[in-house]
DNA sequence: TGACAGATGCAAATCATTCGCAATAGCATC
DNA sequence: GATGCTATTGCGAATGATTTGCATCTGTCA
């Protein structure tokens, strides 16, 4: 994927633009962050980041985490197992059914829910900032 | 509402069946449960007990809410907030918008939302044993 | 190259929730 | 109604994720 390199680089020129400071630890939490195709929570990348340059600490994940989601460059995701999962926010919306049995997680996302979200919240009399839908379920046996 | 002491009774028989003892705080901690009509977390329903009964303590609050949503009785939300939020689980499945500004819970329902979400679910090979759909917005202004 | 504000690592602090343990109290039995 | 066994309780300490205080370091720009 050359996806990753863009991501990079938007990342880059986006702290670079606000006048934030590119740091080391900061350039590899970037990188590591590009590199991601699935949903990391701040632990798993902490060692992805350490195993690439060991003076990367927790804390600073977790600052660099909250910096880039206030930014909208990531996203959080809070699934029912407690922590915080990221993912990049370059991707087309969408929405998450996670597998009760393994855990994974499949993106998915249906124009027609969109708009019945909004015709729903525009009823009640409301303007949807962002919403959260998540379908629990199991892999269907095929009998 | 009289659905308030029915409320009580069905989770009184429900423990009573299972053979689990019925104390005089888990009387309290269930009594206040039937009242609520609104998505109390932990410690807003411990003020509430404890109001009643002094002698309820926070961690008896924990175990009854984790007793009771083992049991079905009662449903545990994780809105974006950190803490969990508790409801009778005798009310017909409804989704929730969150107002951005109040905190304010708006609970609804969509039936082609329900039915949609079927229908993705199992397009991606998928049963759906529970989901969560949540709306964050801001009220609409009227001009 | 120097200066200085912003960034870092570390350890300690938070916050919600859970757990260990000794003391207590349901409840079935006598 | 007293007795005994075990579930349940309150307390405080432990947990796990995340944040923060602080002394030290380091980008960045002149």
């Amino acid at each position: 994927m050359s996806g990753e390199i863009e991501r990079y680089e938007r990342f880059r020129q986006d702290l670079k633009a606000a006048g934030i400071r590119l740091t080391e630890q900061r350039k590899v939490i970037l990188r590591v962050l590009a590199e991601a195709d699935d949903h990391p929570d701040a632990h798993a990348l902490f060692l992805r980041a350490s195993a690439i340059d060991a003076s990367v600490s927790l804390s600073t994940v977790y600052r660099t985490l909250k910096l880039l989601e206030e930014r909208g460059a990531i996203q959080r995701h809070a699934f029912d197992d407690g922590r915080s999962r990221f993912e990049n926010n370059d991707v087309e919306h969408h929405d998450h059914l996670i597998d009760l049995d393994t855990g994974a997680v499949i993106e998915f996302r249906s124009e027609k829910i969109e708009r019945l979200q909004a015709e729903i919240a525009a009823e009640l009399g409301y303007d949807i900032i962002r919403h959260k839908l998540e379908l629990y379920g199991r892999r269907r046996s095929k009998n």
